[in-house]
DNA sequence: TCTCTTGTTCCGAA
DNA sequence: ATTCGGAACAAGAG
């Protein structure tokens, strides 16, 4: 469930808990998930610094200098931290960064669907370009007339569409439901159908929403906390994800849900009305 | 045993 | 060309 307001509360612990620190040995238990070559993976990263964590989307990259590590958490990874000789056992530790300090950063995934791979600095906006990965949710990066283009020439779903993360990168299933619910659109709504205002109401919504989630520190669904803060609020400010039955906050009228491009989809059917013709 | 879960990519069918 | 559905990736919860 990492989406962007997940993503930085850990990138932020990370920053805090290993900046500047140098890495003295890499193991590898679960070599499938390194998308970039497995040798090199390991020779380049031992002594190499962590000069910063910082983040594009929902990928969570490790400054090395020369080159960059690329991590993505899909449904599950996760980042801990122990002291070296107080590593617990877990068959779900993939990857253990050995740091000069006397401690162990290690990768958790218990799905195993995350991903990392070791990228040239330089080539990183190439990588994300090619993935045709949309601005970040920020009023200065998220342009509206761009936003308002792409989405009246398309004949896809407004959710599937946010999804998708070339509009705007940071959704996920949960922020998506609460963004439209927000924005007071349906779902399933056409993208080309959507008015000016609501493309307007829709932005705003993805701006505030995501900025609401990483100031209460993203949200702990199906989940434990853990060493990089992980602990968040947002699951109790959610207004309609996993809220099925329950009273819709601005008009009482009880939240449905119903299967969208393969996702539980949560909504009011009274605020959140299909266009029909 | 069966169903559901979330992010992303990919494949084949409308 | 565009959109959609489903599969795949893996494992656990109910």
């Amino acid at each position: 469930m990492p989406e962007l307001p997940e993503v930085e509360t850990v990138r932020r612990g990370l920053n805090q808990l290993v900046r500047g620190k140098k890495i003295t040995s890499v193991t590898l238990d679960y070599p499938r998930m390194i998308h970039s070559d497995l040798s090199e993976f390991k020779d380049f990263l031992t002594g190499q610094t962590i000069f910063d964590v910082t983040r594009r989307g929902k990928y969570l990259l490790f400054d090395l200098g020369q080159k960059t590590l690329v991590s993505h958490l899909r449904m599950e990874g996760k980042y801990l931290l122990f002291e070296t000789d107080k590593v617990p056992e877990d068959k779900h530790f993939h990857v253990r960064f050995a740091l000069a300090s006397g401690e162990t950063l290690i990768y958790q995934d218990v799905r195993k669907f995350g991903t990392m791979e070791l990228i040239d600095s330089v080539a990183l906006s190439d990588f994300f370009t090619r993935k045709k990965m949309g601005p970040e949710p920020i009023a200065a990066e998220f342009d509206l007339k761009t936003f308002e283009d792409k989405l009246s020439v398309s004949q896809k779903k407004i959710k599937p569409y946010l999804l998708e993360q070339t509009l705007v990168v940071g959704l996920g299933n949960i922020y998506v439901d609460e963004v439209l619910w927000c924005a007071m659109i349906h779902p399933s709504e056409v993208s080309g159908n959507l008015k000016r205002a609501q493309v307007k109401r829709l932005r705003d919504a993805i701006i505030s929403v995501l900025a609401e989630g990483v100031k209460r520190g993203g949200s702990t669904i199906r989940s434990y906390k853990n060493a990089l803060g992980l602990a968040g609020t947002m699951q109790d400010y959610l207004k309609v994800y996993g809220k099925t039955g329950e009273p819709c906050a601005r008009c009482g009228t009880p939240i449905e849900k119903y299967k969208l491009g393969g996702r539980g989809t949560h909504f009011c059917p009274h605020c959140q009305k299909l266009k029909k013709f």
